[in-house]
DNA sequence: GCAAAAGTGTTCGCCCTACACCCATGT
DNA sequence: ACATGGGTGTAGGGCGAACACTTTTGC
């Protein structure tokens, strides 16, 4: 603690969960390792912390050379694994992020990197899947009770295209009428004033809505127990 | 990643964030500092990583010296720092973790280690401060959607005495009433059947409850955009 | 009887769901 | 006209807050 004697020093890695609705389902960003351990197996995008940065920016850095850095609407720690036995070689800690990715931008991968519905994620090297099952709930969960949609959504989205990305992160059908009213309600969109054109099928044009705030916003802190009423 | 190569390595520690309900105000626990850095100054309790340790375990190890590992009826991650400049000498990076302590039970404690109101805490040693702060909030948000109250209440109270550790807690008053049908309707609370002898000044025996799960339960899952109903 | 503390009944409002109905457009 | 998809009205249920009222004890 005081700096002066010898302690013992670890590898430190970042991981990244980067999750996207792809085609009405979350999918999630592999890679595929060719080197043992793991060889062949896929694997969250990551790699070692460097000595002067951050383990925020070094999971950027790194995701730099995956998927282009500015497509990242949201980025959070989810936690930090330390088995000893999680890196059959060395001692090795991973810090995990989850990142998410609007639906529509599609960035350019390396040729070893694709997206993976999540749900048919099974076999991941090292500790991976957990890590990945994390991210999905952890994103579930803050879907019900924050804005955090917005890193989901594209900028601009009608309410059916918004119930379709609700739906794939969520796992469940989500109804348009009650989705609205929630979300408008909290005031969480707000219209734009556009409407889409309809199909050539027909049906009323669809108004157009945006997130009415760019950043992370808790919607519904206190569930419960909140505090007495001023009166 | 393949593990032959050179890479840089880090020291680790680990930092507990420990909470108690004591004489009616929500408590942390930090020792003094006597060496530089930061002497004088109060820290959280924690340690360095060892090399065959997880960081629970590292954590539960170093605060065996504080507070007996016995009482802590909760122990959760809450978060890993890296900011390089976080300690003057060399790059340390820090998980903490959120540790509480049931009502009623008083640890032996150390000469350099005592309980602090957690709202009085100002100044702190590096940046422990702001990791209490994240502990506290973590502790108050999980109050209202999981029983985590198990973890500061005694095995058997009164709702009265229950509403005195939500209140400190919680940081505003909190109504006997809303409090004991809020959890008997969840099913966080039981009746244990006995009741207490009342006060010399007199009033009504109270019963006496104890959470029916001894270990952590979300018990407000989906506040909205709950899955459509089984029809 | 009276004070004090615990527990219950009841009202109210809010939020979310479900479902029926209305609206706007293309063919 | 009619099919199609978007949007609104409305009723119902559940939950939690507030507050009055009843119950059970000691003095």
């Amino acid at each position: 603690m005081t700096g002066h004697e010898e302690f013992p020093t670890y590898g430190h890695e970042v991981l990244a969960v980067i999750l996207q609705v792809r085609a009405g389902r979350l999918c999630l960003l592999l890679w595929q390792r060719t080197e043992p351990p793991h060889a062949g197996a896929w694997a969250l995008p990551g790699g070692v912390v460097g000595p002067g940065e951050t383990l925020e920016l070094s999971v950027r850095r790194h995701l730099a050379t995956k998927v282009d850095v500015r497509e990242l609407s949201h980025l959070e720690q989810l936690g930090t694994v330390s088995e000893p036995g999680r890196h059959p070689e060395l001692r090795l800690l991973a810090t995990a992020y989850l990142g998410l990715v609007p639906a529509g931008v599609d960035p350019v991968l390396p040729p070893d990197t694709s997206w993976h519905p999540v749900h048919e994620v099974l076999r991941t090297a090292f500790d991976h899947g957990a890590l990945a099952i994390a991210g999905r709930d952890r994103l579930r969960a803050k879907l019900s009770y924050t804005n955090l949609g917005y890193a989901l959504a594209p900028p601009r989205f009608t309410i059916a295209e918004l119930r379709a990305i609700y739906a794939a992160a969520l796992g469940h059908d989500v109804s348009p009428t009650n989705l609205r009213r929630v979300l408008l309600r909290r005031q969480v969109l707000e219209p734009t004033g556009e409407t889409t054109r309809p199909d050539r099928t027909g049906g009323r044009p669809a108004a157009c809505f945006r997130f009415r705030d760019g950043g992370y916003r808790v919607t519904d802190q206190f569930a419960v127990l909140r505090p007495p009423s001023a009166n």
